[in-house]
DNA sequence: ATGGTGGTTCTACCA
């Protein structure tokens, strides 16, 4: 059975609850991955999201990261782990299993400035993902790994390079580890199907960058090779970002056969 | 070169 899988960095899941309900109404996906809660469980509007058929696993966080798994209700799942570092301090990881095959959510660290102690703990976190994927290819175990990855993979990624040059998203120490995911036999679900620039997951607020449509791709949807044999469609839902009182970014989405 | 916006723990910090 075909199965729609999505990933939507909302900023702030209280500011952002009726795009986020309008949005699971509209598009109905199997499983969606939302970041940046900006709030612990307790403020989660999980009944309004069970309303509309779904179930959540959340890791929330006051005041910034969060992450939750929605998952419709008469999907059987196996919660795996919200940890990727081991008694995480920072909320960034949600692992679940659906028919054999790992959904891991992520919202990776933004690292900025660069350097500085945050992009360290940016790269001390991406090697713990690394490793995991290394760990999972290597047992032929099939897994996705979708979200915020704040990593910006090319120049055509990114509508002014020189803009991005020194960004903790942009440098080279941050691109190598969506290179090591990539050589190690993953697949960037978009680039399965689009190999053109100017498709962006994300826009500042500031200076006018959507209508100016200045963006960055750094949401992604990153597949093993079994994973991959199943991927039909990949595609970003610009829409959410032109409503009013927007988050930064917009939604990106996959189908699995 | 600076500042521009928007979210949170209400205010400095994060993106």
């Amino acid at each position: 059975m075909p199965m729609k899988i999505a990933s939507w960095n909302v900023n702030s899941v209280k500011a952002r609850k009726d795009h986020l309900l309008k949005w699971l109404k509209e598009n109905s996906p199997d499983i969606l991955f939302i970041q940046e809660l900006k709030t612990d469980g307790e403020h989660y509007p999980e009944e309004d999201v069970k309303a509309l058929g779904y179930v959540s696993e959340i890791r929330g966080q006051k005041g910034y990261a969060g992450v939750a798994t929605i998952i419709k209700g008469d999907i059987d799942y196996t919660l795996i782990s919200k940890d990727l570092l081991g008694k995480d301090e920072q909320a960034r990881y949600i692992e679940i299993e659906v028919g054999g095959t790992r959904m891991i959510n992520i919202y990776a660290p933004n690292g900025n400035p660069y350097p500085s102690e945050k992009f360290d703990f940016k790269c001390n976190w991406y090697k713990a993902l690394v490793e995991k994927a290394k760990a999972y290819i290597k047992d032929e175990k099939p897994f996705l790994i979708g979200g915020d990855f704040n990593i910006i993979p090319e120049d055509k990624d990114c509508y002014d390079p020189n803009a991005w040059r020194d960004d903790a998203l942009f440098v080279l120490e941050a691109k190598s580890f969506y290179r090591q995911l990539v050589n190690n036999g993953m697949s960037d679900a978009f680039r399965v199907f689009n190999g053109a620039g100017e498709h962006y997951t994300f826009w500042d607020y500031q200076a006018g960058a959507w209508q100016r449509g200045n963006g960055i791709r750094i949401d992604h949807f990153m597949l093993s090779p079994a994973a991959t044999d199943r991927l039909k469609s990949c595609s970003i839902d610009k829409e959410p970002r032109g409503w009013e009182k927007p988050s930064d970014h917009t939604p990106i989405c996959i189908e699995l056969a």
